[in-house]
Parts: C-alpha cells; structure tokens; sequence
RNA sequence: GCCCCCAUCGUCUAGGGGACUAGGACGUGACCCUUUCAAGGUCAAGACCGGGGUUCGAAUCCCCGUGGGGGCACCA
C-alpha cells in the first residue's frame, strides 16, 4: 500500500510554497532537503506556487521566494517560471483540473456536494465547543440524495465539495521518519475538497498535483502531519499510489520554546538577525553558511563530520538520517559556520563578495583595494558585513584619533612623541616600504626605546589606523602607502607636542 | 476539550541491547601561539525527563506518567 520508491531510483520531489509571506529558513530546509534527494538521485526538483487562496496572496511573495532560492543555490527543473512537462505550475492556474478530480470522488460516492452555510457551520461548530467536542462538519449534506443534489448545484446554487471521510474503522499512514500512524477514522473530518467560489483547497490540490506531477516523495513540514491521515484517504478514494512521505521537524525559537511568532520575528531582525533568507544574505551570510547550518538542523551525517558544501550534501544526504524532534534556532552556530566558509573560499571570490558590502557601507572601495585586504581580514570577520568597519580606515582620506589613543600604553606624551619620531627617522630610510623591510627594524626601535613591542605596535596602530583593532599592523602599513603613513605620524608627533605644551 | 508527534550536555546532534568511564560541534572557562583583534592548537566543565517492566544486560525495546511541539478553517 505504501509506495516504495527505492533508493537510488531518480526522485521526482516538490517544494510548494504558498505566496503569502517572506521565505525563511524552515522553508527553505525543505526546499533543500528536496533538492538535495532530486539531485543525488538524478531526479527532478519542481517547485509549485500554491496559490488558491486569493485573500492571502502576497504580491512580493514570488519574487522573495525565488531570489531565496537562487541566493541558496536551490534551483528548480521544472516549475514556476521556468515551465515543464506538467505545465501550468500556479495552483491558481489549475483549478479546471480539480473541479474535474473532485467531480470524479462525487461520482464515486467518496465526495459530496454541500450547501451548508458559513454562517450555519459557525454555530454548528460554537455548539460543539459548548460541548466540549472536537469541532467537526455535521454532516448535513453528506447523505443528500445525489441527484437533487446534483440538481441544486446544476440550478447555480451556491455549494462546496466535501470529501467524504469513512466513519468506520481507522487508517495506517506509514511517515519515513515516524514509521506506522494508526487513527481512528472518526477522527477525521468532511473536509471542504472546492471551495464555493470554485478554488481547491490544498488537501485536493495538492494531492492532485503530486499524483499527476509524479511525485515520488513528499517531503513537508510537520504542520501537516495531522492531516495525513486524510490525504492517505484521497489518495485511496483516486485509487492512486501514494507516495513516500516524510514530515519534517519544524524549527523553533532560540529559547527552544514554541515556534516563532510573527511579533518575535520583528523583535529579532533589531539584534541584526533574521530568519527570513534574503534578510540573512543583506547581514553579509554566505549561502554556502546558510546551507551548512539549516541541513544539520534535523540531519546529521556521522559523529563528527560538520562542514559540508553543497558537493558534500548531494553526496552523502540520506533520508535515513533525519531526526524526528524539533530543533531550537542557534543563530551562534550560523555564525560558526560562516566564518568556516568565509575562510574556506579563496581571496579572489571572497574580495568579489566584499564589494557589495563596502557598497552598502558607503564606502568607495576601489577593487583592486579590496583585493589587497582581503587576505588580511579574511580569518578576522564572521559576516561580510564586518568588513567595512574592520577595514575602515584603508578607504578613508583622514581618520580620527582621539587625544587618549595619541599616547602609548603605560606612556607620557613626551615618551609617545619620541617614539614617534624615532620610529618615523627609521620608516623614512627603509629600502622598501613593505612588510618584511618594516618589522625587524621596528622591533629593534622598541628595544632601543625600553618599550615593549606591543606598546610600540599599538601606538603605531592607533595613530596609522584610528583603530585599536586592526589587521596586522606592517601590513596594513604597508597597503596604507607610505606617504599617507609617514603624514599620519607627522601629524601625531605635532599633536602630542602641542598636548606637552 | 479532542487527535497526532517528539524527548541524550544551555543549543545542534552521534547512539538503533553489551564496543558507553555516553562521542562530536556551537557556546562557556583556562592555557598556548601572538604587535591588537581574530584565526589556529591543547585542555576543562557540561546530558541519557521520571517510574515501572522485558532481558544475564537498556540511552537503546514495551507501558504509564510528565514535559515540549503540532493540528482540529470555504489558510497553507
């Protein structure tokens, strides 16, 4: 009864969102998980807009939903923009094709038509809760004769199509991750199949689509678990073979208690995180982070093995893997995981990616500047976004220094300006301004002076770069340019002088 | 209220009867490296929700309890 796609046979798999709000994370493991089983196995990744409830359409919605995506690397074969065999894509678009399926179920005695009203349903439902009952349809039209029935919606009165759920017995669904769920058949409800303005509800729609779209495996969030009984219902009343399904743990907040709330997911993006995707890519997150981080968030690979690319997942991916239990968002692990992968790209893409930043920052960054520093901030910064302040300084024409950062550690001013000075007489004759011309003699100036290197260094940190933390301080002498160096020093030796005065 | 799912360090997790003095990672603390900050290295603290079974033996299997989560729309 249950269809057993066996591995290694290409997965034909769906991500089908709804476009009513902004893509965020937990989506977007979805998306992945799917991508990750069409491609290892050679199969197709399709992506379906599920769009047939009109009130909640969100216009930005697709657009979000795609940029996401793409940013993720999570390409679609077939689907919404880029078309297929199964064409059209858009629930919205389909509706022909449903009302023709849940005719077919009234045909077959396993639907029927329903003329109750909201407002009858609302007081038929607020009676049950009095009662302390499970809310349920009441069954009002479940047993009308069919041809009047049939008649009434033929004279254009205004209906729905319910399915009609056995009372007898119970169901066993079969979930890849939770093995055998057996329910009482009256537990589940007539679910509204067509809606009265002739949109199919997703229990239809989608189960319609994932047959006629062949899908192998049905990988989607755990909300859904509860309805599964009824779509292993549908499937039965079609006389179709269902497919593999597997219901997904769902992510909750940081605190670990209860999901995210819309006021919560407001409150989050003030402390500069999110969980919607392009909010993550506009906090300078790599995508190859982004995926690293959401994969392990219900899938683990061994005992020890963390990093993963993209490469690594389609490789070594398995459904059998998953872990049932929800996960608590840990946005410092996100962080871990982008500074592995910031570190493991090569300078070249790493500076490429840069650029937007310094962009983003107002900062004028010449390329060939940016590439430069990269090598020298690449293991110092977590996110992209880190970069233009780390590096400020590199970019700007003057910097600040306040009077305190003028002197050295455990210094006077007057010891301050001497060491200045001599280590300005020391940079102006080297040979070359680099590097491994500056340090030896440097480091020979402290000793002379009866200073510590580091106060040394430090001094000269402040006073060259307005920072007390910066990249290593030669090199980054040595990209400032000696002429903006040397005046830096200029300029600091006659302020000292004049605080001495 | 009813139905369903889940339960190992603070967090993400490994574990599918003996290899468990329960492993890894994030975070935390200490130390090393060091011109600052990072990165890197070493070490440390830190968990099997409770109670019953089954078994020679249970983190692993079963039951009950408790806790957490999800669902009960002409939403998806």
């Amino acid at each position: 009864m249950n269809a057993k796609t066996s591995q290694g046979k290409p997965a034909r798999v769906r991500f089908a969102p709804s476009p009513t709000g902004l893509t965020h994370m937990g989506s977007a493991r979805t998306a992945l998980y799917n991508k990750l089983l069409a491609e290892q196995s050679g199969g197709a990744f399709i992506l379906r807009i599920e769009d047939t409830d009109q009130k909640r359409f969100v216009a930005e919605a697709e657009a979000d939903l795609t940029s996401s995506l793409r940013w993720l690397g999570l390409d679609w074969d077939e689907g919404a923009g880029v078309g297929g065999p199964h064409d059209p894509y858009y629930q919205s678009q389909r509706m022909a094709i449903y009302r023709e399926h849940a005719e077919e179920l009234v045909g077959k005695g396993k639907a029927f038509y329903c003329f109750c009203t909201p407002e009858e349903l609302a007081e038929a439902r607020k009676a049950q809760q009095a009662a302390k009952q499970q809310p349920h349809y009441p069954g009002t039209c479940r047993d009308l004769d069919s041809e009047t029935a049939a008649q009434r919606v033929a004279d254009g009165e205004t209906h729905v199509i319910r399915f009609k759920s056995p009372k007898e017995g119970s169901i066993t669904v079969h979930d890849r991750l939770r093995g055998d769920i057996t329910v009482e058949n009256r537990t589940i409800d007539d679910k509204i199949l067509v809606k009265s303005d002739g949109h199919a509800l997703y229990h239809l729609a989608a189960m319609v689509d994932d047959h006629l779209m062949e899908i192998t495996h049905v990988l989607r969030g755990e909300e859904w678990l509860a309805s599964l009984p009824l779509h292993a219902h549908i499937y039965e009343a079609f006389g179709w073979q269902q497919p593999e399904w597997v219901h997904l743990s769902v992510f909750l907040k940081p605190s670990g208690k209860g999901k995210m709330s819309k006021r919560e997911t407001a409150e989050m993006k003030l402390t500069g995180q999110s969980i919607f995707v392009n909010d993550l890519k506009d906090l300078g997150y790599l995508p190859e982070a982004v995926i690293n981080w959401i994969v392990l968030m219900g899938w683990s690979y061994d005992d020890r093995t963390e990093f993963f690319t993209m490469g690594d997942l389609v490789e070594k991916f398995s459904l059998d893997k998953l872990n049932p239990s929800p996960a608590a968002i840990d946005f410092k692990k996100l962080d871990h995981f982008n500074g592995l992968h910031i570190r493991a790209l090569d300078e070249k893409e790493l500076s490429a990616r840069l650029l937007p930043f310094f962009e983003a920052a107002e900062i004028d960054a010449d390329p060939d500047l940016v590439a430069k520093i990269t090598p020298l901030i690449q293991a110092r910064i977590t996110t992209l976004d880190d970069a233009p302040e780390i590096a400020a300084f590199f970019f700007k024409d003057t910097i600040e220094v306040s009077d305190d950062d003028l002197i050295g550690s455990k210094m006077t001013a007057a010891e301050s300006a001497a060491a200045l000075q001599r280590a300005f007489e020391i940079l102006d004759v080297l040979p070359a301004f680099d590097t491994a011309s500056m340090k030896a003699p440097m480091r020979a100036v402290a000793d002379e002076l009866g200073l510590k290197a580091g106060q040394l260094f430090g001094l000269l940190r402040n006073v060259v770069t307005g920072q007390q933390v910066s990249p290593p301080l030669f090199e980054s002498m040595e990209i400032v340019g000696k002429a903006t160096v040397m005046a830096r020093i200029t300029n600091a030796i006659q302020r000292l002088e004049a605080i001495g005065s």
